[in-house]
RNA sequence: GGGCGCUUAGCUCAGCGGCAGAGCAUUGCAUUCACAUUGCAGGGGUCACAGGUUCAAAUCCUGUAGCGCCCACCA
């Protein structure tokens, strides 16, 4: 058979196509067989409202280890999905619905979870379209979304798993809480930034403080100095006394303060800065709070009630500076928590929320990756970081006061705890705040409960895991918790939740294989699924963590929008084929490096597509039996030549695909098949066609062959355009050939 | 403050004990031939710097500088 092929490989003509031919033939669905050791990775689930970016793309790194253990005869699962992404989900929707003139504050919490579920339903299945067109191995038929019932129900049955083995707890500490977003985050979401700042010096009376933040003077309840400092010694048997409000307060020895800075006396303020909330737990000391979750003074002289944060502090600087308490004031450069998400300055607040105990979460996970039972990869530089977080890890905030996500499942009785806040939308939808038992009178239950926005419960509220009356009073006025699991929680159980959800596939999936991810979300991903999967399952979750590389720009910068240096792997996949931006993100890059990437890279890959394609072009119109031959018989001495170098080949992408050397092994493949079997072999090949030498085809079919294969897992479109068009019978697929071996 | 990484051709980066490499860019020539999305040939490098180990160092060790990243309770 004899075909003439196109000129030029046209992407879009095969690339559709060749997918639902995979597709329909089933390939990406393994079949479980307990004899053969399977090989599982779960997709790091894209949000479920976000088009792809560049960094998806990166996912190829796991297509090339999925197709080559297809390759390889493997059962091979790689598992889809998406995430409700709760925080993040919710602030585009906000900003969505800003520009409608409306406010989260608008609707009453179930009013705005349906309008958020719709919203992200709407963009769900944009990215799947999306994974699709960059070739992916994915098993559609164990897609999973993060808010299906049957992965939630899981989640809530961890959580109330972890409360029996008292592993959760509600506790009041000092949360990390933006004031914009309206919730407080876990450590993990405090984005640090260096910023020029002024440090006032106050005059406390008998000693003077220097303070960044002199509108919380109010909330004061101690002065603290070094043990060390000997020459302040004697103030301890004195007062100080806090300016404006004229109050008297205790000072202090504590070795968290740094003699060195400022005046070496620090205002001890437990309400609102991390430190002095420990320091003052250490001397039970009393929490006063002068600031609210909307950034606003309470609590304060009422010429400041009310206030905005830095309009308070203007407001009290000056009346320092005319009552003469201000002692100097100098700029400071100092680094300041602020909100991952909008950079609104983190308010550090003190009010009650879910904690997980993580210590003995987190020792297993650090002597599973010890003893070796996962390995992470590069290891000499990741491993490092990942036990120090560990080792250094904190209780983690579960808790998220954000609408969109699983609802925590904790009910109040309103009637044992009638301290309760509640804020609700009354029945003409306007804003009700206030306790319980100051508002049971007013408003009827059901209306509190149909318009509920919001509870705040103090630390010793009493609940049940379980709706329905109260167990203790049996009275019926019971509400659940309105705060929401952070995301990760969720996510930090997907492998065991997605696999679990069809019979079977945790007991032959679980551990998974390997685990790739950009190191970005090590802490926030990895670590809480090794935490929460070993303690689910008594086993960890995957063998290897393969930390990928960053996509940056051409100038090696990181991709951003305000740069405007964006690449959209979509376009590139338009222009030049879903096959030369596969490879333009993994030839010639090395492990974890940034991958820096450019529209003439990616050219430069298509003119490679190209180059292959008229291979084959030149193989099937030269060829008029084109066929792989069984046997390869009667060899030139360039015959032998190019087949061991082909052999070399075999053994060194088998060797690299491995061991992630993806970059190298893709290079070499580049390298052979261009500059030693197209410049090379092929070149002396047509005089020897000229003379009618049959031996020739044989050499060109089982070496052009053999590279179709090696190049599948990289290139899986041209490979599989070209086998379709040259060496498929009766519509067999490339993918479903074995891994070539060395025949010798 | 602690830790990690990087520095190799004009650009972006591989290589990580044994003659300094690739892609892009660049220079010259060729080409109705599978492919101009091509071929052949060429120019271009004290492998950041300073020491050390070694028969041999871009590669291993120590230090210095610049850049980047991560962690941390800099009021």
């Amino acid at each position: 058979m004899t075909r003439e092929l196109p000129k030029n490989f046209i992407s879009k003509d095969y690339e559709g196509k060749l997918y639902s031919l995979w597709e329909e033939a089933g390939v990406f669905t393994p079949e479980v067989d307990k004899k053969k050791q399977p090989f599982t990775i779960i997709l790091p689930l894209p949000n479920a409202n976000d088009p792809m970016h560049i960094g998806h793309a990166m996912f190829v790194i796991q297509d090339i280890l999925i197709r080559f253990h297809i390759m390889k005869g493997d059962p091979t699962l790689w598992l889809p999905g998406s995430d409700h992404a709760g925080m993040e989900t919710q602030f585009v929707f906000e900003k969505q619905l800003a520009k409608e003139g409306k406010s989260r504050f608008d609707y009453d919490r179930e009013t705005l979870f349906k309008m958020l579920a719709e919203f992200v339903e709407k963009n769900r299945l944009i990215n799947k379209d999306q994974l699709k067109k960059l070739g992916f191995a994915l098993d559609w038929s164990r897609y999973h979304y993060s808010m299906e019932p049957e992965i939630v129900e899981m989640v809530l049955e961890t959580f109330r798993k972890l409360h029996a083995d008292d592993l959760i707890y509600r506790g009041e500490r000092v949360v990390h809480f933006c004031t914009k977003c309206g919730t407080s985050f876990s450590d993990l979401e405090v984005v640090y930034e260096d910023r020029e700042d002024k440090l006032f010096y106050l005059d406390y009376g008998s000693v003077t403080i220097a303070t960044t933040r002199p509108e919380t003077i109010f909330a004061d309840v101690a002065v603290a100095i070094n043990p060390k400092n000997l020459k302040a010694k004697e103030l301890l048997s004195q007062k100080a006394v806090v300016p404006l409000i004229t109050k008297s307060i205790l000072i202090i020895e504590d070795e968290l303060v740094d003699p060195d800075f400022g005046t070496g006396a620090l205002k001890i303020t437990p309400g609102h800065d991390a430190v002095d909330f420990e320091v003052g737990t250490k001397h039970g000391l009393e929490t006063l709070s002068v600031i609210n979750r909307f950034g606003k003074m309470i609590n304060v002289p009422e010429k400041y009630l009310g206030m905005k944060v830095l309009a308070a502090r203007d407001a009290v600087v000056s009346d320092l500076k005319a009552g003469g308490k201000l002692v100097k004031e100098e700029p400071l450069r100092h680094s300041v928590g602020t909100c991952y998400r909008c950079g609104t300055v983190i308010e550090p607040m003190v009010f009650p929320q879910w904690f997980i105990t993580t210590r003995p979460l987190a020792d297993k996970a650090i002597e599973t990756v010890r003893n070796g039972q996962t390995a992470i990869f590069p290891q000499k530089r990741f491993e490092k970081m990942y036990f120090d977080w560990m080792e250094n890890i904190k209780d983690w905030n579960i808790s998220r006061q954000v609408v969109w996500g699983p609802r925590i499942p904790a009910w109040y009785c309103l009637d044992c705890n009638d301290s309760i806040q509640v804020n609700f939308l009354n029945k003409n939808k306007e804003a009700i705040s206030g306790l319980y038992k100051d508002l049971k009178d007013v408003h009827p239950f059901e209306e509190m409960k149909s318009g509920l926005q919001s509870l705040f419960a103090s630390k010793e509220s009493s609940y049940q895991l379980q709706d329905g009356a109260c167990s203790h009073c049996r009275g019926k006025n019971v509400l659940q918790e309105t705060d929401t699991f952070d995301t990760w929680f969720l996510s930090g159980q997907w492998p065991v939740s997605t696999l679990k959800s069809n019979p079977g596939d945790l007991e032959y999936f679980y551990p998974t294989s390997i685990l790739d991810t950009l190191w970005d979300i090590l802490f926030f991903w990895v670590g809480r699924m090794m935490m929460l999967g070993i303690y689910l399952t008594d086993k960890v979750p995957f063998k290897i963590v393969h930390l990928h590389a960053r996509v940056v720009d051409k100038h090696g910068k990181k991709m951003s929008k305000s740069k405007g240096n964006v690449i959209d792997p979509l376009l590139m996949v338009n222009q030049y084929g879903a096959d030369s931006l596969r490879l333009a993100l993994v030839m010639g890059v090395g492990p974890a490096s940034d991958v820096s990437l450019s529209d003439e890279k990616v050219r430069g890959m298509r003119n490679f597509t190209t180059k292959l394609w008229n291979i084959g072009r030149f193989i099937a119109t030269s060829d008029h039996e084109l066929g792989i031959p069984e046997s390869l018989n009667d060899l030139t001495e360039d015959d032998e030549k190019i087949i061991n170098s082909l052999n070399e080949q075999i053994k060194s992408v088998t060797a690299g695909n491995e061991c992630f050397r993806f970059g190298q092994s893709s290079e070499d493949l580049y390298r052979f098949i261009w500059h030693e079997f197209a410049d090379f072999y092929i070149e002396s090949s047509k005089e020897r066609i000229k003379a009618g030498d049959k031996v020739v085809f044989s050499v060109l079919n089982h070496v052009f062959s053999t590279c179709l294969k090696l190049l599948h897992p990289f290139m899986p479109f041209v490979t599989e355009a070209l086998w379709q068009e040259m060496y498929s019978e009766n519509g067999s697929l490339l993918i479903k050939e074995p891994w070539p071996s060395i025949k010798d």
